[in-house]
DNA sequence: ATTAATTGTTAGTCTTGTCTAAAAATTGCT
DNA sequence: AGCAATTTTTAGACAAGACTAACAATTAAT
């Protein structure tokens, strides 16, 4: 089946609203999340109920049938996949990546696809921390809090513990500028010993392995 | 500026039927090559002269101001750039791309696509053989006919002619079953002796750099 | 140079996705 | 339960881009 990029757009704002609650999207609420007007969202939503892509009853709101879920899904590997190559192979800043992401989702082919997730190694997640679903729409769950040591080139967060209360550790985040609060970015992976560099006040320091995978990391929501 | 795909689509197509000739593009013509009626070419050709990006007069055929060409460029350089990264970065053979380029050539964004230029590194043709205009619209003349030891990895072209008449090459040749008319796909160049691999006949072959520079390729034209 | 064939344009309709204004259903309040 | 406020849907219109059918301009041929 092929959707245009309306219809795309529509259902992926109708997954991202009913994420979490079992009860349908409001229309209102739908139309606020598409900057349109609630009419032109009934318009589109009888549309999609006709498409077999909802479950919709006139004023009782609307939610994703398992074949809308699963295009859902295929868009939202798309997006990811693409801010994954735009921050890792383009060097783009992860805070810039979005824009250009939500043209490229709407790319028909699913051979590109594939293929760009074999280039980019199989991403779990995005740069936002966000998972990325599998060809077959599977996914890990929401990545919540990580390791500094567990990031990929180009992820970013925000630091929010640590796993060591040594006096020798803090002092090491100190000198450092390693705070709570504190946004971080990995650049790099160095494979010889696992080393990282990170982006954090915008100066860059390298660390360790071992201090890296004592350091919490919670990604961005999206 | 921006347009929408479709006059994008027309720009490029005007493009195209005017290579060549100074004369202007008939309206029938230029139906014909989108696949559309001759009344809905008369209409964009309204738009598009509204817009300044052609000349048109009714009953006159119509022709790219310079505003138009480059828009036309620049379009161009986005749907051959994005050849290029099928081809070497997702190992596309060169027929399949260029109906996805034709999908990814309308995405907007200056900054994506000369990052992309730049993780290319600047080709200068497209695995067609067609010249990549830069940023600034400038390209090289068209690429007519090139040695074998001058494509990139992921070019093809057929073998049209040899720099050569001795014995032992026309044996290396037919124990390698090079002939006039084969099609050839350069693979991967070797660094380390500048030997290259090929493509040809479905067989791929190691061929030194002393050899493929005396083997002469006519670049396919789109 | 007049007519026939071809080419190009206009007029009116259709679909998609949007809008405004008005009407209907639902919810909430007392 | 009944009325007001809110939410949602309907009706009708519009712009983009396409189509068909009909008409107008150009070209070609005798």
């Amino acid at each position: 089946m092929n959707f245009t990029q309306s219809e795309e757009n529509y259902i992926k704002a109708i997954f991202a609203l009913s994420d979490g609650t079992d009860l349908g999207v409001s229309t209102n609420l739908l139309a606020e999340r598409m900057l349109t007007k609630p009419s032109s969202a009934t318009d589109m939503l009888k549309k999609l109920k006709e498409k077999n892509l909802i479950e919709y009853k006139k004023y009782k709101g609307c939610s994703l049938t398992n074949e809308g879920r699963d295009v859902a899904l295929q868009i939202l590997r798309k997006h990811r996949l693409w801010e994954v190559f735009l921050v890792q192979k383009l060097n783009f800043g992860w805070e810039e990546v979005h824009e250009v992401a939500e043209q490229l989702e709407h790319i028909r082919s699913k051979k590109l696809i594939d293929k760009l997730d074999a280039l980019l190694d199989y991403p779990k997640f995005d740069p936002h921390g966000e998972p990325i679903p599998d060809a077959s729409g599977k996914m890990e769950a929401h990545k919540k809090c990580v390791l500094l040591s567990e990031l990929n080139a180009g992820e970013h967060g925000v630091v929010v513990g640590v796993e060591d209360g040594s006096t020798d550790f803090f002092t090491f985040l100190k000198h450092n500028n390693i705070e709570l609060g504190v946004d971080v970015i990995l650049q790099e992976v160095f494979n010889y010993d696992k080393s990282v560099r990170i982006l954090l006040k915008n100066k860059e320091v390298n660390i360790s392995h071992a201090i890296a995978s004592k350091i919490l990391i919670q990604t961005i929501e999206s």
